[in-house]
This record gives structure tokens, sequence and C-alpha cells, in this order.
DNA sequence: TTAGACTTTTATCAAACAGTCAAGATTTCG
DNA sequence: CGAAATCTTGACTGTTTGATAAAAGTCTAA
């Protein structure tokens, strides 16, 4: 262990088996935080599913917390990843479109890394609230400037462009964080892939079309003055 | 406990204090749950919240497990009390704006309630996923006739209806779930109130009309034939 | 007012938990 | 190869946790 620490200091080069293992803990780290929440999960679990013993498990990370953090680090890079794409020079609508399907694309591939985000905002981000503060909101301030552009060139319609946003990540981190729920109501009928796909075409529809039927549609009598 | 016991059998009349006592407790339960989950909440806690010892806190619920469980069975009911509302006799959109608005004032009053449930979620659902399939989805399968309904008579756009309820849960409950993230990108200028309102109202925008703006609107010029 | 029902506390327990330590096993590399 | 570095383990520590038992205290209704 005080190996480990000399080496930190000087450039830190990891032996093949540190790598592995490391790699093995933090996927069944990923496993356990996600589903139970810092304080539900246990090293105890966590080292039996990386197929460890504990004072093993704890060789490579010194404490619980140093597991998290490894995990919180390497999550908020990812997660923001879609959002970063998001090109002011492109056609508003075809960006906005594929910003939905990669948000929804890393809900269907990474779950277990919406539900440990989905957990430590539960919790009220203890730990990466100060995170937020520096590498999301900026982000954040940043494209919905984009927004704002695209709105005052008429090009999208005029909405609180923050809103919009959390309107983005909700809907399609819902698929992952409450896929029970999903699975529950939509049966088994349909397999993921499909499903996946039904989430993207709805998304389409209602972030570029909304409910409101197109004016001069089939059935329009009965309506009176909508809304 | 004896006493409480051969009660359960009777008619069980619940005394003063017992009344008052359990009400402490399971408002203290919701606040730890919610927050930590089932594994990562503590008796401990709970009961320094509620003011009194575990052992008296155990007198009243004699595991940790029933405390959850008398907050998850009172839980759904409330929590779907919006969505029974909607009505196949009234008008579509603004039977669907009230329906929105009705579920994000429950997460602006009841976030502990949004986020124990959210929690139940990301675990899997292991105490109501039960409850689920009883409850939750014969409601969904109505409802979603009734919109059906509405899609086939061109009063609302055709869409997946069960897609359409799981964007509105999400959209609302994100408010309450994600309450910490929200407040990190908007900033503390608006209060509470006034993020409410900005909710309501883009929410209403979006699924009313999307993002696409009305043919014939100020600059339409540049695009050439969106998405 | 007092017996009996109800409530609270003190003391306690076994299991689970995060984390340590030193000794033994294995790998790496000159 | 063989020695140094790295890795793994078993045994252990102090604490927290869920839960119980029994006794002491409080309330309430006849």
């Amino acid at each position: 262990m005080q190996q480990l620490k000399a080496r930190a200091t000087e450039t830190q080069r990891k032996t093949r088996i540190q790598v592995e293992n490391e790699e093995k803990i933090l996927d069944a780290a990923l496993e356990e935080f996600s589903v139970h929440g810092f304080r539900g999960a246990t090293i105890d679990r966590i080292a039996t599913h990386a197929g460890m013993s504990k004072p093993n498990l704890l060789y490579y990370f010194r404490r619980k917390q140093d597991i998290y953090e490894a995990l919180i680090a390497r999550l908020l890079d990812t997660w923001l990843e879609p959002l970063r794409e998001l090109d002011a020079v492109g056609d508003p609508l075809p960006e906005l479109r594929s910003y939905i399907r990669r948000k929804l694309e890393m809900a269907r591939d990474f779950p277990r890394e919406s539900r440990l985000f989905a957990n430590e905002m539960l919790q009220g981000a203890p730990r990466i609230k100060r995170l937020l503060e520096t590498e999301l909101k900026p982000l954040v301030d940043e494209k919905a400037e984009v927004l704002k552009g695209w709105m005052k060139a008429g090009r999208i319609n005029p909405v609180d462009p923050r809103h919009l946003i959390f309107s983005i990540w909700s809907t399609t981190q819902h698929y992952a964080d409450f896929d029970v729920q999903v699975q529950v109501i939509l049966g088994p009928d349909r397999g993921a892939e499909g499903r996946f796909e039904d989430a993207a075409r709805y998304l389409e529809t209602l972030f570029l079309d909304g409910l409101r039927p197109k004016a001069g549609s089939a059935a329009d009598a009965p309506r009176i003055r909508t809304l």
C-alpha cells in the first residue's frame, strides 16, 4: 500500500493487475451504488460482486468514499458529452432531435450511470454540488444562449431554454431510472430495442410538434377554443 | 406491545398518543427514506428525528420494513390521484393541461413523496412491483384508451399514449427529484414559486405546441425542410 | 382513585459494517 | 534465476445497526 502512495507522487504507472482490478471494482461498485445509494451500499457486497476479498478491495481503494468519488468523477464528463455536441451552427430542429436521441441512447446504454446520478441528486448532491456549479452550470448557460439565439431568429418556438433542457434530461433519463415502471406498463410484448425506438419516435413528435393537432386537420369541428 | 397486537385483531381503536407518534414517525421516516433509500436509512436517525428513543419507535413499528411499507402504502394512492382525475368527457387539451399542472403541484407540495417513489424505482421497485401491476397498470391502461380515443377523433396529435404519460410524469417529477440541480442551474434569483410558474408555462408550451415554429412565423426563410 | 392498559426507558444482544495489520503468496524484471 | 515489488488473505478491531426483554413510568376510564 505504501508503494501505491509513493507511486502516486511520481508518475503513477499502473500495473496490469491494478488496471484490471480497479476496473472490476468500479464496475461492481457502480452496480451497487446505483441501486442503493452511498449509505445503502456496502463494501462487502461490492467486493463479493467484484470477485475479491474485502481487504483486497481496500488495497485499491482505501475508503468506501474513494470508490464512490472515482465513480462520480468519470461520470459527469460522460454525462455532459451529448450536450457539448449541441452545435450552434447546425440547424436547430435536427440539432435538438439528435441531442434527444443521444441522451436516449445514453439512457439505454448506460442505465447504471444514469441511476447513480439520479441517486446522488435525490440525496441533494452532497458530493458533486460543487462540480455541478463549476462544470454543469457554465455548459448549460452556454447552450442556453445558443437556444436563445435560435429563438430570437424565430427558428424554434420561444420558451425558457433551461426548462427545455430539463425536459430533455428528464424524459430521456426516465427510461433508465424508472425502467421497472416502464416495463410494467408497456408489458413484455416489445423488447428493449422496440421500446427504445417507440420512445425516440414519441419524443421527437412531442418536442417538435406537441399535442395540439395541426390547424386544418381532420376532425377539427368539436373544439371550441382549445386552452 | 401484546396489547397492540391483540387490538389489531379486534377493531384497532387508536390512542391519542398512538396517532400522534405514528404520525411523527412516518414523517421522520419519509424524510430519511426519501433521501437515503431503504438500506441507507437507519432507525436511529428516524427515531432521533421523530424525537423519541429507538426502542420506543420500535414499539409502534416492530421492524424497519414496517415503517417503509406503511409509507409506501399511503403513497401510491395519493400519487395516482391526478391521473384518476383525467376526464374522458372533458376537452382534451385543457384536460391534459390541468393534469400536467396537478402533477407539477404534487412535485412542489410533496417533494419527499416524489423522492421516496423515485428511490423505490431506482432499486427496481422490489417492494411495490406487485402494486404497480395491480393498481398502476390498469389505471394507465384505462387512461391510455381515453387518450387513444382523443387521437382517433383528431382532437390531439396521434402519439403513443403510454409514452405521453411517461413524459408528463418525468418532466414534472424532475422538479422534485432533481431539485438541487434545478436550483444550481436556475440560480437563486427566482424563488420556488417563480420557478414553479416558469416550469408550468414552459411545459404547457412544450406539450401543446412543441418547438417547431408555426408555419408563417417571422424568420422562416433559412430553414430548408426541417427534419 | 386506582387497576389495568398503555407508553417509555434502560440494558442488552448478535449481526453487519468500515477499516487495519501483518504475514504469506504471486508477479515482475534485472 | 532470485530479489524486490506487488498483490492477497485471514484474523481482528471498534462501531453501528436492527431488534428484544423486562422493568419502570404514565395515562385513562370505571
